[in-house]
DNA sequence: GAAACCTATTTCCTATAGGATGTTGCTTTG
DNA sequence: CAAAGCAACATCCTATAGGAAATAGGTTTC
């Protein structure tokens, strides 16, 4: 039946244990990066021949998309991609990472080893060296960078539930239009650093205060996008 | 190839439009109900045969419930059941749902319409009507009032995002030691009452209070469930 | 000219089959 | 008697096939 060849695999990374495990990654990268565009239909079959892999492993991975709120299914109609977020549902997720963002770094202010709070300090500093770079690669390494300060904080909280909960709220920030201009790059990094010396001194109040401040202005620099593309909300099936 | 009889299906519901839906709900109520022991192994075709179902939509299930952190998938060795709540995990939980759940009070005080705090108080009442009943039929019937007040002020909060997180949160609750003498039903119902109180006079503070009051007071109450059976935490894979 | 109906195609959904891997029990050897 | 190696088994994982439903386009009728 000659199901055992050396298959290519030209968008998936070398196989880790299991298949559903790479296609899960693979399709979580192209609906955060956008390629299969927000909103849209996700065709099956399509998605599995591109792959070079069955449409079984395919599905299995959407159902686990699906529960992270990344994709949505219509009972008879297939799978869809989340669509943006309208102003509402932004503004909502930004509110929502205030409370639970501010109590990570108040938690880890009060109770991180004294090797967790170097980390966080070097983690801030190491923000500096993004300035570099053309504009995809330097907005996808921002991103990343960010995203790394804040689960590194979350992590010295304590609080796994809390670290969980913070982690799947961002895949949800992914969902935001992906690039613009970054122009607050510069403000991110001191404020990062005003949270990580909050941190490091003890202070659970100003550390709370910092990071309430800084999800503030950052929600302030992403606003302009809205008023970009057309169709900022939901495009399709607000029946 | 005789695979479209109208079969009996005698452990799910009435068929609603797609079959894995319905096999999710029935896992799901299985886990819950504990007849799937927690920290067990799941057999997929054991699980399907049971319920007449081919194992594909058993494993694109137990995907999706993967995702809401009631069973876990190792690579090659199939899923297991999550294990009990550690006293670590419960007491973070309690914790998180103190922080989240005290918001949600607060911001139904805040804005909440005038129709949204009746139907609180409503609730809130109809607490009372529980004390009949069984054993088991009880405390299925405390259980899924007590769930349904809290849903009731998350969704009046405002606040999708915080629902969404409250109510993956809950499911977690349920991987604690399930059948325990629910001693505290008159407390929790006065408690609830103070809560609906707050929100209804619009005093955000205090129904913030009374939250992480009633919280706190539960936690108490759920705490003598650890002293009772042995091996209270993770019984395997610490390694 | 517009709306409703019918038909054809595409897509999803479920079932079955076979190969690969992990696990378990037994045997053998030091 | 204990430990290591081997073999048989069970289970998971992936691929393929076929039936059912929804969608889209064209045609017909009012």
């Amino acid at each position: 039946m000659a199901q055992q060849e050396p298959r290519e695999g030209r968008l998936r990374p070398a196989r880790r244990l299991t298949l559903t495990e790479d296609v899960y990654e693979s399709i979580k990268t192209l609906v955060m990066d956008h390629i299969l565009p927000p909103g849209e239909r996700v065709n099956i079959d399509a998605l599995a021949r591109e792959l070079d892999v069955s449409p079984t492993p395919v599905r299995e991975a959407l159902a686990r998309l699906e529960a992270d709120g990344l994709v949505r299914k219509r009972p008879l109609s297939g799978y869809t991609t989340t669509p943006l977020l309208s102003r509402a549902e932004f503004d909502d997720l930004f509110d929502v990472r205030q409370l639970l963002e501010g109590a990570t770094a108040g938690r880890a202010a009060t109770h991180a080893s004294a090797e967790a709070r170097q980390r966080i300090s070097a983690e801030a500093a190491a923000s500096i060296d993004v300035e570099a770079g053309d504009g995809y690669r330097r907005h996808a390494a921002f991103t990343a960078l960010d995203a790394k300060f804040h689960d590194l904080i979350a992590e010295v909280s304590g609080s796994p539930l809390l670290r969980d909960t913070i982690t799947r709220l961002h895949s949800h920030l992914h969902l935001h239009r992906l690039y613009f201009p970054v122009a607050g790059a510069p403000d991110t990094n001191t404020e990062h650093q005003r949270i990580a010396a909050a941190i490091v001194a003890g202070d659970a109040a100003a550390a709370t205060e910092a990071m309430r401040a800084h999800l503030s202005a950052a929600r302030e620099r992403h606003l302009p996008a809205f008023d970009q593309l057309p169709t900022p909300g939901t495009p399709r099936d607000s029946a």
